[in-house]
DNA sequence: AACAGACCTGACCAATCAGTCAAGGTTATT
DNA sequence: AATAACCTTGACTGATTGGTCAGGTCTGTT
């Protein structure tokens, strides 16, 4: 069989590897996402990567060293998601393309989601790290702009992080409950169902915290 | 050693048998809610509960028997929780009871919060059924109440799923999220942060539906 | 006091898991 | 073509797990 498993045609030794490795870290986000890391196996994720379990030990060391890749990969995507802030000086069109991005980001990326809210609500025993330093650093930067914004006279004052607070919530909610919200809604939500969930959240918040949305 | 297993004084049968269940079941939440399913192990529960392990068996089935009941058991909670629903008659009074007894159980039973968080997060395995039963029914006449509210004009026309899901997104966060929170605010919340957090929620919510807050 | 039935528990099993390893295959380099 | 480095994998292992069970203890009843 080839080098890269799969049936990808040769290409230079490192774009296989990374191939390989992300082929791994997607069928681990899913298979983490559905079990939880202890219910999580190796098993599990090779079949899902179509690999044999020790393929696996051989691009990452252990299930740990895996679990924590996949944690950080969603991580960074959340991150970048927060351009809006910095480049827009009105909160109106800020808050909507942030809100509007994460509601993409959940629907795009619903197990990374999943397993940082296992991770989280399991008390973050791998990357407590990342709580202190770059989550608590990029969470105090908008705050501020937050702050400034309510001083500005451009929006209702309240709680900065309880605003950002309800803005993880609500958008992260359609992905980590996304069963819940399925059950209800009696099947999969369609293209019209994701625009009319966004554009609740996007009224309810913005009205909240005075900002009448054009 | 006494029946009851722990130190307290003799009872009837039924009553120190009910005791020793619900320290079991308060003991297994805990566990459930810190290591999820798979990563729970019954030693751990005996350990939490100060019982030997073969004795949990002796009071419930098998673990997933002992999963089921710790579930159910939030679940319940949470359903009585609306009553304001029934009883009131003005959205405002009605929405910002219940969201602040929401608030109030994300506090109590924040074990109980990230057990169900985690069971849904993973595809509800286990209550499936629940959820197309009592949580749907109770979704769809909760819903009701919303419209009729919606049509008599006391507040702004928005999705009434798309409006509970919001409050259970927000009010959930700080139990199921508490560990982020408290890693963000330096520490455990005060009584004050709790009754601030809980106004910002209430604020924003209800303005977001066009209510003024009195 | 004696009996029955409920309750408790240390010791034990079969199953499963993360991780290892050695042997073989493939690719790049000279 | 020869060599070295990299990649693949079936088979294995020590440790852990959910669950069992036999034998004991305690409680209520007669």
């Amino acid at each position: 069989m080839e080098p890269g498993g799969t049936a990808e045609k040769t290409g230079t030794r490192a774009e296989t590897r990374g191939e390989t490795e992300r082929a791994i870290l997607d069928g681990a986000e899913r298979v983490f996402a559905e079990s939880g890391f202890g219910g999580a196996t190796m098993q599990a994720i090779a079949e899902a990567c179509g690999l044999p379990k020790a393929n696996l030990h051989y691009y990452f060391e252990s299930k740990e060293k895996l679990y924590r890749r996949v944690v950080e990969r969603i991580f960074t995507v959340w991150l970048e998601a927060a351009g809006s802030f910095d480049t827009e000086a009105q909160p109106a069109e800020a808050l909507r393309r942030y809100i509007t991005r994460k509601m993409q980001l959940s629907r795009e990326y619903r197990y990374g989601s999943k397993v940082w809210a296992n991770e989280v609500i399991h008390g973050a025993p791998i990357i407590q790290d990342y709580l202190e330093t770059t989550l608590r650093d990029w969470t105090e930067s908008r705050a501020a702009v937050i702050r400034r914004w309510i001083e500005a006279g451009q929006m209702r004052p309240v709680d900065p992080h309880g605003l950002l607070y309800m803005i993880w919530a609500t958008t992260q909610h359609y992905a980590d409950f996304a069963h819940q919200v399925e059950t209800l809604n009696h099947g999969p939500l369609s293209d019209a169902q994701w625009e009319q969930a966004t554009d609740t959240v996007c009224g309810i918040l913005l009205r909240g915290i005075g900002i009448d949305p054009a």
